[in-house]
DNA sequence: CGCCTGTTTGTACAGTTGTATAGCATCTAG
DNA sequence: CTAGATGCTATACAACTGTACAAACAGGCG
């Protein structure tokens, strides 16, 4: 048996084959979907054989799998880097929120392949879109607990303020600044707007 | 040389084989992603054989080409369904919008194409949203000449601003609706949350 | 009638896909 | 040292992909 790394970081420059093959597979489903990645781009991106993808993870699904797992788990990582105690209670939400914000900026393929896995909705299978709902959720619950979150509004109305604040804007952005891009010989003055995103309950 | 359809309507029952295959594979693209669809399930989902898909649009691209424009032109004839003179001079905007609105709601398949087109941003081809952001950009030109748009943004702020509010919407409620759904159980009443999108210049 | 133009089918082909399996190299436990 | 497990490569295979092409079919017109 190999021996585990305590908590392998998502990015890395040496790293075992497995997760150079995981890390691969992220940035290529990310950059063209996972249908229509091959596995074979996925081993050549990683600098292995198919032979190895396969015997690492079984199927492409399981591949698929383990990416999303990976994802959740920095998610949860990040959250966790910002336990409790380290701000005054009724900051520690925005101090959570601005360590996800910076994780997410500094990781453009987690951002991209989320933006494919909501888009997508292929249900059947299970979902990340679920996996991080209930981490937010997680969330919201230990902080209910030590009484620094308001109890006013339901968990889910909560939920939903975390995600759609903190994802809605990055998916969105693109589409503003392409067109933005386009028109850009239309004034002197490029200065980009930026995105409001919210939800009324 | 077939006659053609003076304005072909983008749905209807009975239809040559051609649209009934543009039709197809909007629906199919949009579900799937047009990478991830063979153009024998194209072929399939329209009633006819491999064969004929490739002898109207000889290849998978050219396909995808005339999909995308079948939705261009969808909207420049939305739009187009709301003439300068029908409202007060102040409101052409927003009956537009709203035209634009009930299109959509009416053609799933053609948001969820949007959706993934704006998320792919696949350089190298001709632009899907370019060709809706010079469509905005018309409309917001025309609007100027008869003194009905304000001049004090600019051409691009304003095609931001349209598409952006009208599509953001679109994009992001899904992403609403499912978290919301997820924790359903969690509270009797279930008003769904909606969504704000807008950008500040 | 035959001819012509356009629609539709059927089949074929090379390339790619996911997956399976056999083999080689390296290491560690006994 | 041997035995076995593990990381990794190479090759094979059936299924599927986009594309090509020939033949059958239709209707309009001389």
């Amino acid at each position: 048996m190999t021996r585990r790394q305590p908590s392998a970081a998502l990015r890395a420059d040496d790293l075992t084959a497995k997760a150079r093959i995981r890390n691969a597979a992220l940035d290529l489903f990310a950059a063209h979907g996972a249908e229509a990645t091959s596995l074979r781009a996925v081993a050549a991106a990683a600098g292995v054989t198919v032979g190895l993808v396969v015997h690492h993870y079984g199927t492409k699904e399981a591949l698929r799998e383990a990416v999303e797992l990976a994802i959740v788990e920095q998610f949860a990582q990040t959250i966790a880097s910002v336990p409790l105690g380290t701000c005054p209670p009724g900051q520690v939400t925005a101090a959570r929120d601005r360590a996800v914000a910076a994780m997410l900026s500094a990781n453009q393929a987690i951002v991209d392949y989320l933006r494919r896995a909501i888009l997508d909705g292929s249900a059947g299978r299970v979902d990340l879109v679920s996996r991080l709902s209930q981490l937010s959720a997680q969330q919201v619950h230990d902080l209910r607990e030590a009484g620094v979150a308001s109890t006013k509004h339901t968990v889910g109305e909560q939920v939903v303020t975390i995600m759609v604040r903190q994802l809605g804007r990055l998916f969105l952005q693109p589409l503003v600044d392409r067109i933005t891009d386009e028109f850009a010989d239309d004034t002197g003055a490029s200065m980009r707007p930026q995105l409001v995103v919210d939800v009324n309950h």
